[in-house]
DNA sequence: AAACTAGATTACCAAAAAGTAACCTTCTTG
DNA sequence: CAAGAAGGTTACTTTTTGGTAATCTAGTTT
């Protein structure tokens, strides 16, 4: 495998998909508690900044792992939550945690 | 799960070993080729500097998943491979990689 | 009409990770 | 005795990532 090969292969992508500083920790919450609200979200991750929370949920999204949706209503609330394609990453998680504790 | 938890959980860690820019790349070649000498990963890496790439190899080696051996005769010589804990996490980049191509 | 709400965005700053080029060591070879 | 070889280390710079605090929007409550 080249450099160039490497930079678009499956592995790459899928670690550049979870690896940000609080991805793991929101795909672990929205894996135990189905939807949050970004506040939510907020206050349970307690040492993340809006911006970067922010950050993580775009990329996440745009990554479809997660679906970002409007409700309806003031003041204006989002709800997140894991995409099909994200909880297939479940057993792979789960792996890497029993792999790390291991 | 609370931050601190977070912080010592078996995902985190397993994240923190092996996503170094340069990590998933080396693991590779490790799986497909049994063992390196330094140089020879230098070679076959063509972008990461020396000063990375060791890093990343003593990172690996402190984490268990590779080990480090130095060859007698001169010049001196190491060999990067594998160690048993290192080729458990086959299966798991395996699942990754398939995840990141779908 | 002022204050409050959720979900951000902005400008600016700090820390972490990675890159570059030069150098070191210890023997061996020309 | 100068040059070269393998496997690094060092000092310094750049890039990437994350953090802080202030601000915005637009409808709601007091």
């Amino acid at each position: 495998m080249k450099y160039t090969e490497f930079e678009n292969c499956g592995l790459k992508k899928s670690l550049d998909m979870i690896s940000g500083k609080w991805n793991p920790l929101i795909l672990y919450h929205l894996f135990h508690q189905g939807n949050y609200r970004f506040n939510e979200l907020w206050q349970t991750i307690p040492k993340v900044s809006k911006k970067v929370l922010t950050k993580h949920l775009r990329q996440l999204e745009e990554n479809g792992l997660i679906q970002r949706k409007e409700i309806q209503g003031f003041p204006p609330r989002t709800s997140y939550n894991l995409s099909n394609k994200g909880k297939k990453l479940g057993p792979i998680l789960k792996d890497l945690d029993n792999f790390g504790n291991s």
